[in-house]
DNA sequence: TCGGCATAGTTTCCTAGTCAACTAGAGGAT
DNA sequence: ATCCTCTAGTTGACTAGGAAACTATGCCGA
């Protein structure tokens, strides 16, 4: 084995740990969401349209921090599932907006539960004080670092 | 709009923030890399391989929390680019070994140097004492969620 | 009123991963 | 010795998203 020069450790980086959690609480949110035919970034796009106007697939696009190609084939496949439906605008021969049905909007409570159970699931063995340090100290990062789409569950 | 029953906030998780700074840190960290021509993958396998003994692809898959799969083909890409080399076991005609060439391990200190300074660039603006908790708060919730696998950076 | 530019969305091509089927070698039981 | 089974790795079909090209529409200025 040649001479290696130290690097430093790959534990030592926050941002290690943070993915390895984040990965851990997405995916087994993904496995609870499977159960209804659901996937995390069908659920975001669901509660983010719930209790909301209908609205532009580019209002979706920066609230969930993704591109406009990627709402359109998202959108798609929650229309095939009949849980979205797509209009065209009347004012605006180029504009869509995009609604949750009537089985949509009624599924959406359901997943919230599933989101509230996950969350407990993973951050419920830490104690009041260190949840609220935690959700800070996030906010905070957040803040500072100009993160304003809203990612995924 | 009909009537939608309240479902808790999509920020009162903690899931929630977790990923979005996650996903920032990772985003930023993938720019970093692009310049050397690396994907946040590639770095991860890389430096899953520094200063170690060639190793089968099954034992990356474990360190890594990809699959098998995942990393035949992540290692092809990094045989193309000449930064790793694949070798027949001698012992066991089935087995594989993957090992950094020169050219990959003299690669990787000057991608730690990026590693060090993306972690820096998010988590520097928290006091000592702030990335003390964080760090210490998300290794808590990393063990008591058996969270083994080493995901990239 | 028409030419050019901006805007909204879609489509295409590419990267990257999973899962499941497959190939090939290893190794034990009879 | 020869199955049978297990294990290592690869491959192919599929899902998912990004970037950029493309389409269609709106809007403004001369």
């Amino acid at each position: 084995m040649p001479p290696t020069p130290p690097v430093s450790d790959l534990t030592a980086h926050i941002g290690f740990w943070m993915r390895m959690v984040s990965n851990h609480v997405s995916h087994a949110f993904a496995a609870k969401l499977a159960d209804r035919r659901v996937t995390v970034a069908e659920w975001a796009l669901m509660r983010a349209l719930y209790g909301k106007e209908p609205m532009p697939p580019s209002r979706l696009a920066d609230a969930m921090g993704m591109s406009r190609g990627a709402i359109t084939k998202l959108a798609d496949r929650l229309i095939a599932k009949s849980l979205i439906m797509r209009e065209a605008s009347t004012a605006d021969g180029r504009a869509q907006t995009l609604a949750l049905t009537a089985r949509g909007s009624a599924l959406v409570p359901d997943l919230a539960a599933l989101a509230d159970l996950n969350d407990a699931e993973f951050f419920g063995c830490l104690t009041p004080d260190e949840r609220e340090t935690l959700g800070r100290l996030l906010k905070s990062l957040a803040q500072r670092g100009n993160m304003t789409a809203t990612p995924p569950e």
